[in-house]
DNA sequence: CGTGTTTGGTATAGTGGATAACAATTATCA
DNA sequence: TGATAATTGTTATCCACTATACCAAACACG
């Protein structure tokens, strides 16, 4: 028999509130107590943030943050396959192949079978891809990184992404 | 008709490779260009890493982040309801549910049916939740965010908390 | 040649998050 | 007061993302 992980309600809470301790607000703003300094709160809370923003202003070319990474790659690494690409952005291969159909379904990339080596599809923008990227970046530009560093001031934005990657490589 | 967002492979790249490019490396780490800047991506990579410390830094007591902000809300907030508690964190009250099953059903917390309003379940710690507490924040300061601390100095630490705070709050 | 490895791919499962709907309860107000 | 609306916890789903096992084709190499 498997120990089952999922909820063992069966009794109800039929129990009653003990003491009816000292009257409170009841609707103030709850006390984040020790949460608001831990790190890992706040990095998640940004992060979902940042991303809500992000794919509100790439709306328009309908591009998440995972599917600009990609194309921000293949620009930069022309001629790589799916396993450089991939491992690269810490995406596992089998989870990138729907990534790349839809991509590739939108005509913003193809996979070339490899000269070199035949198992391995060497990945490239098209075109219209290229393109995409180009008007992708002038928007995240314009109106998402601009956003930020308006926010936090440029100096400290830069900080910011610098103490991030160093924790990202080095913890 | 529904627009299918699902891979339309049929055609698989029997495609060949155009130009054999100027020889590459070939094995060289790949170029993140602009990703390098872009506050999104090194706020995801070091989410995952923080989380990914955070998780092995609590082994011994097997809590999620999320489980150990719930704790520490119950702590700070006694006498909530699911909803506030919740709410504060950014949970949807309907997945909190089988969160709280997890808590109670480890004894960790309890739901007590509320005297002032019979449909809300007022949330309090266990003694043995609050001694979990304990050690749980014994096993964060030791481990976890001393070792943050160690990478970016104390100080840079509290600023990177301060910053992600006003990115999640102000953005 | 034969063995082992790599690559892209499939199938599948787990997890986190989101919405719709519902019974019980409370709030509102004509 | 009584009818109607709103709230609370909950269930049932659904979707996106992630992780693992496995496979055939192609390659590496002794």
């Amino acid at each position: 028999m498997v120990i089952s992980k999922s909820p063992a309600r069966k009794a109800k809470p039929v129990r009653m509130q003990p003491k009816a301790a000292a009257e409170m607000p009841a609707d103030a703003p709850l006390d984040l107590g020790e949460l608001a300094d831990l790190l890992g709160y706040s990095l998640k809370r940004a992060q979902l943030r940042v991303f809500e923003d992000f794919l509100s202003v790439m709306n328009p070319l309908q591009l998440t943050p995972a599917q600009f990474s990609v194309l921000l790659l293949m620009e930069k690494n022309p001629g790589r396959n799916q396993t450089e690409i991939a491992s690269t952005l810490g995406i596992q291969r089998p989870n990138f192949v729907a990534m790349l159909d839809s991509l590739e379904s939108r005509g913003l990339c193809v996979r070339l079978r490899s000269v070199s080596d035949r198992r391995s599809h060497v990945l490239m923008l098209t075109d219209k891809g290229r393109a995409t990227l180009v008007r992708a970046k002038k928007l995240v530009a314009a109106k998402h990184e601009t956003r930020i560093s308006a926010l936090l001031g440029e100096s400290n934005r830069v900080a910011l992404v610098r103490m991030l990657a160093k924790v990202a490589r080095e913890l």
